[in-house]
RNA sequence: GGCUUUGUAGCUCAACUGGAUAGAGCACUUGACUACGAAUCAAGAGGUUACAGGUUCGACUCCUGUCAAGGUCACCA
């Protein structure tokens, strides 16, 4: 029992002898004292001024009193207002603090039985990975590292959207303009190379669209659609579509290429194949980089015929009803949602209905009692739909559906956009952060006695963890500003301040091994400075952050805790001497407290897909 | 327009889910290294928490309205 729990039920006990009132231990209020008010802990004693019929402070006298006589922990106390502040002997935190010691890997949850399937990344194969991925793969990434902390069974995938009309875009661009180009001929990279294709045909539509407005059939559609106050060119960027898929030449060949896709045409399919090979092993690659990797992937063209079989089951339950012209939907209004289309009127598929498949199938392989989807707000209606539809069918993991939504990242000049080319691409980002990294390390030039290769790694892994840590500390359902100039800082709230504080600690904990020193003497320390109770208090909440984390699929609490406990060491650090302290306890004392300090950043980190570096 | 998310220091973010005088970092000013590594620490300045009401012992947090920015309302994904 944690020193909160006891004192809730010394609250509570206190509150019952003095009163005559029965609170739950769960209502009693406590919180950390504030730094400016001596204590450690926090009782709120408004909520029982009403039982008591007696004024706050009067109340906190009491209490305090009681709990004083009555629970051995309590060494002091004083009252603020309606705030009882709580100080805890140094002897019980130094006990407290030899048991943290002895944890074998502390924050790790007991295995709970429960599989999680974590969803993330799920690109399309037109176009290479930019920012808004790198926060979503981040997010997921984390999270699933987290649930698996958290006691969960969890497995990692994505869905690939590997078809349809805009992948046979720039498969007929390349048909049609790239001479035979490919990754080895050009030395392009795959996921760039279809990504050129894809810009290609948009560029040449484009000047095909325009030759077209110029024609008397266009101008004569003009002048019949064009609405009122809508301006020539408002009108034609809304009828695109229309052109696209009534006059184009571009876009019948493609809905053709699309069609043979459907119908399995040998040649249709060898040339999807080869540019999708290519697209992969340029985002593996990326990947790699990035650090992360997938158990399991569902490809979209696997998945997309999956979902009817379930819809015309669904239809036999009556969850989704036929319309006259035989498009299938689900009224979802008793849930205060629309009517959702789930079937077209041809009988083909659409998002929601490989959603529906895929759900299916990933119970099929997995049985997973959860799944998280870390996709974009802007979809946060088709979930909200998604798993209503879900818990109707009766999926028997229908409730436990998340999805885990965030925010876009915007620039510092405003929205990315791609038309605009202001996409920033993940491969350039990652490069671009590793060379600040090695810059100033070429400045410090402090990192000796090691291999290049060494080095380069630890170059590496600062570059990332400045990236990475930028964008992770920032709660996801947010929109955040990504400024390049501040993602590679080094310096203050940062990964790589985090890293430094690691490499202390460690650094400390090493020598002292070295210089044998005798740290089962840590027993017979006694003093307790300030600074080392505080770290006590804080690595103390590791674990129920890591819960606390999971259930609200939240990675940027573990950033923030990150960073507050390599703060809190920094400040030991300065404050008192560790190997060249007086007391050889002393010194025993403050080993163990930074080797698990170091641990503990190394697993929040960990958890952020952050990796150490040994040195700096 | 309906629904929905966000709005906190000049900038980037916190605030233990309703608790004390709203905290950090960056930038700015000042101080601390022949070192258990200064990628650090200490101090200063910076706020009507978008605005107006309400709920109560107590509101950045909950409710109502207004304003601003985003998202979404496709037989697109």
């Amino acid at each position: 029992m944690n020193f909160t729990e006891k004192i809730a039920v010394g609250v509570k006990a206190a509150v019952a002898k003095l009163y005559d009132h029965e609170v739950n231990t769960e209502n009693v209020m406590i919180t950390n004292t504030r730094k400016d008010f001596a204590g450690d802990y926090t009782v709120v004693v408004f909520p029982f001024s009403k039982a008591a019929k007696k004024k706050p402070v009067d109340i906190g006298q009491e209490i305090g009193e009681t709990l004083k006589t009555d629970l051995d922990i309590v060494a002091d106390f004083n009252v603020v207002n309606g705030f009882l502040n709580l100080s805890i002997g140094n002897e019980f935190w130094l006990k407290f603090s030899q048991e943290l010691f002895k944890v074998k890997h502390l924050g790790q949850a007991p295995a709970n039985g429960k599989k999680v399937m974590v969803e993330f990344s799920s690109p399309n194969t037109n176009k290479p990975l930019h920012l808004g991925h790198v926060r979503n793969i981040l997010l997921g990434w984390s999270c699933a590292q987290i649930l698996n902390r958290a006691g969960y069974k969890v497995i990692k995938t994505q869905i690939v959207n590997d078809r349809g009309i805009a992948i046979c875009k720039s498969m007929l661009a390349w048909q049609k303009f790239g001479e035979g180009e490919t990754p080895t001929s050009s030395g392009i990279k795959g996921d760039f190379l279809a990504g050129k294709y894809y810009v290609m045909f948009e560029k040449k539509f484009q000047a095909e669209y325009k030759i077209w407005k110029e024609t008397k059939e266009a101008k004569a559609l003009l002048k019949e659609k064009i609405k009122k106050d809508q301006t020539e060119d408002a009108f034609w960027k809304s009828y695109k579509n229309t052109y696209f898929n009534d006059f184009s030449g571009l876009g019948s060949e493609a809905k053709e290429m699309l069609l043979k896709w459907e119908d399995n045409d040998p040649a249709v399919r060898q040339l999807w194949s080869t540019m999708n090979s290519w697209v992969y092993d340029g985002f593996e690659e990326t990947y790699k980089a990035m650090g992360v990797d997938f158990d399991k992937l569902y490809y979209e063209s696997n998945t997309y015929l999956e979902g009817k079989r379930i819809i015309s089951d669904g239809l036999k339950k009556s969850v989704f009803y036929k319309k006259e012209d035989g498009s299938v939907w689900i009224d979802l209004e008793s849930a205060k949602m629309d009517h959702k289309l789930v079937l077209r009127s041809d009988g083909t598929s659409v998002y929601m209905t490989q959603d529906i498949g895929t759900a299916q199938l990933r119970s099929e392989d997995y049985g997973m009692d959860k799944m998280v989807y870390v996709v974009g707000d802007e979809q946060d209606y088709h979930f909200k739909v998604l798993f209503e539809t879900m818990k109707r069918l009766g999926a028997p993991y229908a409730e436990g559906l998340h999805h885990l939504s965030y925010g876009m990242v915007d620039l510092p000049t405003g929205k990315m956009k791609s038309r605009e080319g202001t996409v920033v691409d993940a491969d350039e980002l990652i490069k671009e952060v590793v060379e600040v990294a090695r810059k100033n390390m070429v400045e410090r030039n402090e990192v000796t006695g090691k291999t290049v290769n060494d080095i380069e790694e630890i170059i590496r892994r600062i570059g990332l963890a400045a990236l990475k840590f930028f964008i992770i500390k920032v709660n996801p359902k947010k929109r955040m500003v990504f400024n390049p100039n501040e993602a590679v800082d080094i310096q203050g709230q940062t990964g790589p301040y985090i890293q430094y504080a690691f490499v202390r600690a460690k650094g400390v904990y090493e020598k002292a091994i070295q210089d044998k020193v005798n740290l089962s003497l840590a027993d017979n320390y006694s003093t307790l400075e300030p600074v080392e109770k505080e770290l006590i208090f804080q690595i103390s909440q590791y674990p129920a952050l890591v819960i606390t984390a999971a259930e609200s699929y939240d990675p940027s609490l573990i950033a923030n805790y990150c960073y507050g406990l390599a703060k809190a060491f920094n400040k030991l650090w300065h404050e008192v001497s560790i190997l060249n302290a007086e007391q050889a306890e002393t010194i025993a004392y403050r080993v163990k407290l930074s080797k698990l300090i170091s641990e503990t950043l190394k697993d929040g980190m960990k958890l952020l897909g952050i990796e150490m570096p040994d040195r700096m």
